[in-house]
DNA sequence: CGTTGAAATGAAAGCGATTGCATGGATTCT
DNA sequence: AGAATCCATGCAATCGCTTTCATTTCAACG
């Protein structure tokens, strides 16, 4: 059986497809007793409607695309349910794209998305800002996680939260400190790394900075290493992911966290809670920011001149276990 | 400056529009001049073809859905990523749905899908068969880790790899073993807990059958809890989360791993390798599992009556960190 | 009972692409 | 040279829906 139609529908009712479309989109236009009449019928064939037809027709496709440098980094998970379920209330779909950490091919598969959605959200890019700008013509468009003049954007501001831990961490009695930098290219990276720099400076105590090191569990251990190679006794990982890799080397190096070493990490991912000792870090506040960054979205959608927007969402603080005192012991180390 | 079409591009060209279609579909049937002139323009102006016109005549919108219980279990971004990966090799996109656990939701949506979408991937369906059936009715479907009769499906068999699994905990001298099973829902868990006790019925050793248990690290926590009232030495826990969530409340306890106890996972996910100690456990072959998935699905858009097919791909064990020998300390605790 | 205005419905145009068929010009064959 | 063939291109129908505008229906009113 061929998929039904409004046309199908409309002649089974004895009415219009006018009628029927109506149904659908101005239901009070249509009488009472024709309305239920075609609503039975549509739901006896199963009718869905084509997105295609009404695309066309509407200019609006129902669906917009959130573009991830890495679904497998847990990061994002967090992020594209709350931007799926958002987007789910306001009637439209999540199209997934993963670059694969490609800045090249950010930029190609968001060029491809102009006719097939929307609009786009692009978490964490990595391309350049000319690149991107060039990308997004056109089309509507939100950065997570970067700004960039002339796009929208949604980010979380951990400046403050890092701020309080690095407090936490000096009412510990900890005095030298140990920046694990993240990659280059993120935008984010060179945020954090800034606000720690800022922190360490206003606050007179040393800053080792290390790295920079790939945000993986690898690259943790990397960075771990060089950590330990230093005489600091604090750590600011460049994200939760690298601090449960320092985690892991420190305890191969029987270096206890946090009876002689703190760590902190960034973005509270689930691996935070699981991890060994469970990690203190900045919570981001992922489901706003996906909210939000839909909700800009969908005004960006709707009003293509609109002037962009930036929205910056604050990240907390969360004490856990790999952040302790320091001990006599390791002061004297 | 609207969108360009193929009838604004066919009018700087001096052609007509069914040859700029052509230049795209069928381009050896234009002239190469001619050709090349209008893929010149084209990329002048930016051009990308409607994704809902092309649909609204072809019948395919260049769309297939994955729909997976919940993205912020770690086994799903592997996945998602490589039948992403897959499905853009085919040209084409993939819309990513969260069911958020919920069964009905599963339905729901998958029934919203019709028309909306070429096919779909469910992924570890929670519900019920035959509301399963029903809303994949007239929409091409697979399901992954799960088999129904009338669907096609692609299912990771861990029989094998549990099997060598508790051989090797048998060599390492254990005796007395947990199943620490997963959700009744779970069509995966049921699989694995009837596999574990093939085994264990085989090998004439003891299982202490305990659960079941929520797939996540807090049911972890609780199944381990189970695991010390036992006097058991090794357990197979339903997947890496849940393992996870062992491990720590063993270590909460003082309780050693692999030193005292020895647990195995199931899945492989990230985690599994983060975690202190490193996880053994049953490496599912995610990326295989992703890729035929979309491969089978794409074979089933294309011939909608063919029957449906049913893969089987292995799962394999992976050796590290949490399973070790029974020393004499354990034996005669 | 004819008029009027509102409410309900229908007719038809178009959204942007694909594609079967017709056409016209160049090439080849007889 | 005329017929047959072929290649490149254009014409026009079509996909399923939305939406404007026109038309019909009908209740209420004078």
């Amino acid at each position: 059986m061929a998929r039904a139609t409004i046309y199908s529908i409309a002649e089974r009712c004895g009415v219009s497809a006018a009628t029927v479309s109506r149904v659908f989109n101005r239901p009070e236009l249509v009488r009472e007793s024709v309305r239920e009449r075609v609503l039975r019928v549509a739901a006896e064939l199963d009718y869905q409607p084509s997105s295609a037809a009404r695309g066309l027709v509407t200019g609006r496709v129902g669906l917009v695309a959130l573009l991830v440098p890495d679904i497998t980094n847990p990061f994002f998970p967090l992020l594209v349910r709350s931007v799926q379920r958002t987007a789910e209330r306001a009637g439209t779909s999540l199209m997934l794209i993963d670059a694969e950490e490609s800045a090249a091919a950010e930029i190609r598969l968001v060029t491809k998305l102009r006719g097939r959605v929307d609009g786009v959200i692009v978490a964490s890019p990595r391309a350049s800002a000319a690149a991107l700008r060039e990308a997004a013509r056109g089309l509507p468009c939100v950065l997570v996680n970067r700004t960039l003049r002339e796009l929208s954007s949604v980010i979380c501001d951990n400046t403050a939260a890092l701020f309080d831990a690095g407090e936490h961490l000096y009412e510990l009695g900890h005095r030298d400190f140990a920046l694990l930098s993240g990659p280059n290219a993120s935008w984010a990276a060179g945020r954090r790394s800034k606000a720690v720099r800022r922190w360490a400076r206003g606050r007179g105590v040393r800053l080792a900075e290390l790295g920079p090191f790939r945000s993986s569990f690898k690259g943790g251990r990397q960075a771990g290493a060089a950590f330990l190679a230093t005489d600091t006794t604090a750590a600011f990982a460049f994200d939760d992911l690298m601090a449960c890799g320092v985690i892991a080397e420190l305890a191969e190096n029987g270096v206890s966290v946090p009876g002689e070493r703190s760590i902190v990490g960034c973005d509270d991912v689930l691996l935070a809670q699981t991890v060994t000792p469970s990690l203190s870090t900045v919570t981001a506040p992922l489901d706003d920011l996906g909210r939000t960054a839909v909700e800009v979205l969908i005004r960006q959608i709707e009003a293509p001149d609109a002037e962009p927007v930036a929205k910056v969402l604050p990240g907390v603080f969360t004490r856990r276990a790999s952040t302790g005192p320091l001990t006599g012991a390791q002061a004297s180390a």
